[in-house]
DNA sequence: CTGAAAGCGCTTACAG
DNA sequence: CTGAAAGCGCTTACAG
């Protein structure tokens, strides 16, 4: 290895001062076109790359964003670091990605990192254990050291900075009326995913629209530990016809089972759940779902936080509402919608 | 937001000079005890957070690995970001996540990027492309600029760095001789990841076992335009009763296109494929696989890493090979194995 | 068009 | 036990 190459070992090299070359590198119009050809030449042959800490250091800026998201194994996240991801190189920004792992604990040392190496911006999905403990002091202390924060998909209200969801109770209530359109009476919102704040939302919206009608059924339960019995138990003691699940995997758990039980699926029990990952797309019958736009989501926190970063929104804190679509696929296609 | 906090303020708040304070906040035996907890809590009250681009900038070092992955919609990935992300955290580094998406100019890119932010050591497994034209250039300079390198999983041993993998051509060998053991007969190779390294050694491994007994079946197809029908031909024409899958999707798809078609799985024709994600363990049935530890190969990819950056390692390049598990599932478990 | 100089915030060898 | 000073590599206002 050579040794590293800088400005002032440029500059003695070429016989000029430091100041020229910097300028030179960035291309100043100070400079001759001669001089500046020249400085270039030589960094390129030294293969020279800036300092990035002396440049930081100098500029007390880090062009750096941070995104913390709960979790990596849902497709869900994934799907929107990709959004977020090509959206910060468009927009020229590095950015750091972290995972909280559903940890509160997590989550503020994480804050605490993206603080000390003094990243421009944040955008966070809230942990569920932040939710449940609802401590928000970790982000609160983002303001203090004058760094911009937004949240998308589990999105606190009350902490006044930008916020990006999609207005899940909606998207439940038109799920709800959809299948009811479709003559399905007896529908069950099954969650896999209970104190999460989506969950709150989409079960309220299920219950807004059922209560109207019908008597609403909530089972909720852990995703992990399914029990899968019961469940059935359940959906037999009430003949259960449609099943609005709070998400990919509980969607696809409870569906298998009843596959196996030999359940004809659509056309006995329809089955949708919220999100799209890459269980359902595959699955025999491939599973209806909501489409949660997380690409969209991921694009569009990271589009926000630039912008607040650069100083070019209004003060007053936004709360974008995507719009969600339900995707119809064979769980829910059937053969005779019942007139 | 509080003028940001310094040394030199809290020197000048305290009446005592830089050097104190710093040596103070580093818990620096040369200080008085009272003076280090005048000094601390002061910082405590203020929320002093250390410049960590002055620090880097004295140091030289970032504490900073970055990891490059081809794609993060695959699951296998994100669990190889999973062993990472706590194998760092456990050695006190940062973790830089990046993207290549498969593009040799992406890959490139994040190289020059990762090289301009002074990371000590960079872990990656090669993009498609970087395999298909051959180019390991922006490989090379990390060692011109004194980073580490450590390639894992998509590999190429001709770099002269360490590299963590699994022996994916035994590991195809030992399925195709328990698939033998089973009285399978026509067992197909079918690839959706052609040019891959990986897809390389996982075919030859079958080759090897199966050219000893059988002729080989080998259809290589691009798994986004999967060619279903073409496929089902080729499986009938040539009375195919096992499947071996390069990747899990493969599997998948061709296990979805059979049982559309009544196929019984596995009596008919057993599945396997290799790799763990979340398809296959949902499906019904569910697919066996091939474990390519994927979280133990990222754990072992940092740890080897930052044992390089920290000289505990001999010069001699490393190459680890991790063993891998069959794992049988319902798509290989036939109820009567034909004796 | 070029250069000398100050300063970003920190660490650390050295002096007292 | 405390402090003055140099220096990490860069940028930029200022002078010439």
């Amino acid at each position: 290895m050579e040794s590293k190459m800088n400005l002032k070992q440029l500059a003695k090299l070429l016989n000029i001062s430091i100041s020229t070359v910097s300028k030179s590198l960035h291309n100043s119009p100070e400079i001759s076109a001669e001089t500046k050809r020249r400085v270039q030449e030589l960094a390129e042959l030294h293969n020279y790359v800036p300092n990035v800490f002396a440049q930081n250091l100098k500029t007390n800026k880090s062009q750096t964003i941070g995104m913390v998201i709960p979790e990596i194994s849902h497709q869900f996240f994934t799907q929107v670091l990709e959004g977020a991801v090509s959206e910060t190189r468009k927009k020229g920004y590095n950015l750091t990605i972290c995972i909280s792992n559903e940890s509160l604990e997590q989550e503020q040392r994480i804050i605490d990192e993206l603080i000390r190496s003094q990243v421009d911006g944040v955008a966070i999905s809230l942990s569920e254990e932040t939710f449940t403990l609802d401590k928000m002091d970790h982000l609160k202390k983002l303001k203090k050291h004058g760094i911009s924060l937004v949240l998308f998909d589990r999105v606190d209200p009350n902490l006044g900075c930008d916020t990006i969801s999609i207005n899940d109770s909606i998207n439940a209530e038109l799920t709800i009326y959809e299948l009811l359109s479709r003559n399905r009476k007896k529908i069950l919102y099954l969650s896999g995913i209970p104190n999460t704040s989506v969950n709150e939302r989409r079960k309220d919206g299920y219950v807004k629209a059922i209560d109207k009608v019908h008597t609403p059924f909530i089972l909720e339960v852990d995703y992990k530990n399914f029990p899968h019995s019961e469940i059935l138990k359940f959906i037999k003691t009430n003949n259960i016809d449609a099943i609005l699940a709070s998400d990919e995997l509980t969607a696809i758990q409870i569906m298998r089972y009843l596959k196996v039980k030999r359940y004809n699926i659509p056309d006995e029990i329809s089955i949708i759940g919220f999100s799209i990952g890459n269980l359902g797309e595959h699955y025999l019958p491939s599973l209806s779902a909501i489409d949660q736009k997380a690409e969209e989501q991921g694009r569009c926190a990271v589009e926000i936080l630039i912008d607040r970063i650069e100083g070019k929104l209004q003060t007053e804190p936004l709360a974008i509402q995507l719009e969600a679509n339900i995707i119809h696929r064979e769980s829910t296609l059937m053969k005779k919608p019942i007139k």
